[in-house]
RNA sequence: GCUGCUGUAGCUCAGUGGUAGAGCGCACCCUUGGUAAGGGUGAGGCCGGGAGUUCAAUCCUCCCCAGCAGCACCA
């Protein structure tokens, strides 16, 4: 007699089962609810389906709906592979490639038959009823593993010749798997899935569009039609998600920036804004603290060209690397032909010498740190710029205010000897922390390590990447994420790791902004130096940071995180006063001149509108604060306020609605307390 | 840059092989009304750009440009 398999559960409590048994016997031996509702288990941490049997003695937790996380990857999951087998049952003939759960459902990537045009938006419906079919048809979903060559000579038979490729590279010990779908479908993976299509709740996905996809995300291979979905455990949440999905449309940055009439962008200068009276005050007023924030840190100003010759592009490695995506012009007096009022046609010399707009300021600021000689006590040396840069991003990338070509860094450089490093990382840790609470942004921060194509020896990255993991585990950060560090390996700068704040926004979404960068690399190329206690020549370690990233990014960013009601301090207008009667013409000018004599952003609307139409417009407009004067008002001397968001008005004294104004526009780094 | 879709009034969008329409906004008139749309009148368009098919193109075809959704890229 063989011996019995000891299963430890959660409880402490353990089990004995015969060889063979399944994590679902389990379940039933406990109890047939718990039979019903395991949907899969973790065996040993591992999660695997409840109908795969036990290889030993294994810890064993059972998954219900309950622990949400699991349940959601796997129904996720198993919508994929419905998805595919659902396309290849409509459209038989179409290959079938890859199709993981993503944030919220699902994609696959399949290639339509070669009598077919890609799959389309039209195409969805068919695909989601036959997903629907398959789902009710409950078909077991059953594992079986599979040698290698068994997996080729299928797909080979099959005319798969992306699962073929992907099959031939799968590593040769590795228990390799296949999940049947009843009888007559079957996908390679690795699992797990649920025990059956019908697990699914047939109302609780949505097939949300289609795109193209290279395979294996590699440009130079063929491009696939991705097929979206996104999926729930049921019909509540997901519909609850498409909710979610309006608000994060209402709150579209490009949206709100037109109806507040923030900035727009045209087709004759595509990726750059053209800011608006509205859009640039808040521009200003995010300069304006920031310019406080870095003076106050010891950074000093500065401003650099915007053009400089090609070489220095060259020297400092960047012309190598990003030539295509930087804007060169030539260094000459254009010929233009004579072409009376033609279109422009400027000829340009072949001999000429090549400028390059800069696309990042960092070169620049080495030649300004390079300018005389420095001294070990002049460090460390923090130069600041609010630098325009330019860059010929690809055009299917540009986004808004969110990816341009043509963006203002809240740029600097930190000049510092190798002692200094992790202090000054230190200090920028606390600073940035500072500032992304002014705005009430939770943050991550990930350290993005060494590229595989990268500048600078492997002991001056061991060096540099250590120096930022040092420095946050000394810093004092009250904004920071779950507290943990997560490292991204190669996702590095060609001459530096990264720190990378990333910000979550009001409804969940991720956004990356500030960093800091200890680079060893551009010092040495551009041949920075300074003079050591011991009179020798030495290299600084140069620091590339930013906190906002770019004004542009910044605020859209701000825009779609407060969908449009800004903090006072940062709103346009912060304040209008409106009339009911013209009566009240009089005091409402009174009133506007006292707040402006305030510092408030004041505009009055006198017109000749009812208040109802007034309060609507303004409201539309996110106006914070709306003063309604009649003439009850005018003879008391007060004010009505209606603040955006409540629906109640409060009366207070003009000098009482004065102070309150004034306390609610000034910037929080100039606030008391 | 790649795939798909889109481009008509300031905005949101109808529409047709015979050079266009709505709502909002705007202008003017009436209305002075107490917290999310008072009424009337009017102006406003080379139907993204270029080429082709056609007696005739905003509409069909091709090329370009830009936008949107993904992908790839993001110093």
């Amino acid at each position: 007699m063989t011996e019995l398999l000891k299963i430890s559960l959660p409880d402490g409590s353990v089990r004995e089962m015969e060889p063979g048994s399944t994590p679902g016997d389990v379940a039933a031996a406990i109890g047939p609810g718990l039979a019903k509702a395991a949907i899969a288990a973790r065996v040993d941490g591992e999660l695997r389906d409840i109908n795969r049997p036990f290889e030993g003695d294994a810890e064993l937790a059972l998954v219900t709906n309950r622990d949400e996380e699991d349940a959601l990857e796997l129904a996720r999951h198993d919508f994929a592979h419905v998805l595919a087998e659902a396309v290849q049952s409509l459209y038989p003939g179409t290959q079938i490639t890859f199709g993981p759960a993503t944030d919220d459902g699902f994609y696959y990537d399949v290639k339509a038959p070669a009598d077919r045009e890609p799959f389309s938006m039209d195409d969805l419906p068919d695909i989601e009823e036959e997903m629907r079919r398959i789902i009710k048809a409950d078909k077991p979903l059953r594992r079986e593993v599979w040698s290698r060559q068994q997996l080729i000579d299928k797909w080979e038979a099959e005319g798969e010749v992306f699962k073929a490729e992907w099959a031939k590279e799968l590593p040769e010990n590795e228990e390799l798997t296949v999940y049947w779908s009843g009888e007559d479908w079957l996908d390679m993976c690795r699992g797990p899935h649920l025990a059956s299509t019908g697990k699914l709740d047939p109302q609780a996905f949505k097939l949300t569009r289609v795109a193209g996809a290279y395979w294996r995300g590699d440009q130079n291979n063929p491009q696939l039609t991705r097929i979206y979905g996104t999926g729930w455990l049921n019909k509540k949440q997901l519909n609850a998600h498409l909710t979610r999905l309006e608000e994060a449309a209402k709150r579209d940055h490009r949206k709100l920036g037109r109806e507040m009439d923030l900035f727009h962008l045209q087709e004759e200068a595509h990726g750059s804004v053209f800011w608006h009276p509205k859009g640039y005050r808040i521009w200003r007023e995010l300069e304006a603290y920031m310019r406080r924030k870095m003076d106050k840190a010891g950074y000093r100003e500065i401003k650099t060209p915007q053009l400089m010759d090609v070489r220095q592009w060259e020297q400092s490695g960047h012309w190598g690397k990003y030539a295509e995506n930087m804007f060169a012009v030539p260094d000459m007096v254009p010929e233009v032909e004579e072409l009376g009022d033609g279109p422009a046609n400027p000829s340009v010399a072949t001999d000429a010498d090549w400028m390059a707009i800069k696309p990042m300021n960092c070169p620049a600021h080495v030649l300004v740190f390079k300018q005389g000689i420095t001294s070990y006590r002049d460090l460390p040396i923090r130069l600041g710029e609010m630098g325009c840069c330019h860059r010929n991003e690809p055009h299917g990338a540009l986004h808004g205010l969110m990816r341009v070509r043509q963006f203002t860094q809240d740029d600097a450089h930190i000049f510092c000897t190798e002692d200094q490093v992790v202090e000054e990382v230190k200090a920028f840790i606390e600073l940035a922390d500072q500032v992304y609470r002014d705005f009430g942004f939770t943050y991550d921060v990930k350290l993005a390590l060494r590229p595989e194509k990268r500048f600078g020896s492997d002991e001056d990255w061991d060096k540099a990447e250590q120096e930022l993991r040092d420095a946050v585990a000394v810093s004092d950060m009250q904004g920071e994420g779950d507290g943990k560090l997560e490292e991204l390996p190669g996702e590095g700068a060609f001459y530096a790791p990264k720190l990378e704040w990333h910000l979550t926004d009001a409804i969940g979404r991720t956004w990356q902004v500030g960093t800091i960068q200890g680079d060893r690399v551009l010092p040495d190329r551009l041949d920075a130096s300074y003079v050591g206690e011991d009179g020798e020549k030495h290299r600084p370690v140069m620091l590339h940071r930013a906190i906002f990233g770019s004004y542009e990014r910044f605020i859209g960013i701000l825009i779609e995180h407060f969908a449009g009601r800004l903090p006072v301090w940062l709103a346009p207008v912060q304040a209008v006063v409106a009339t009911i009667v013209s009566d009240a013409d009089d005091y409402a000018k009174e009133a506007v001149a006292k707040l402006e004599a305030a510092g408030i952003r004041v505009e009055s609307d006198l017109r000749n509108e009812k208040i109802n139409y007034k309060v609507r417009e303004h409201s539309h407009a996110k106006v914070p604060h709306l003063l309604v004067v009649g003439n009850r008002e005018a003879e008391e001397g007060t004010v009505a306020i209606r603040t955006l968001g409540e629906k109640e008005q409060r009366v207070m004294s003009l000098d009482e609605a004065i102070a309150m104004l004034k306390a609610e526009a000034t910037p929080p780094d100039l606030r008391e307390g």
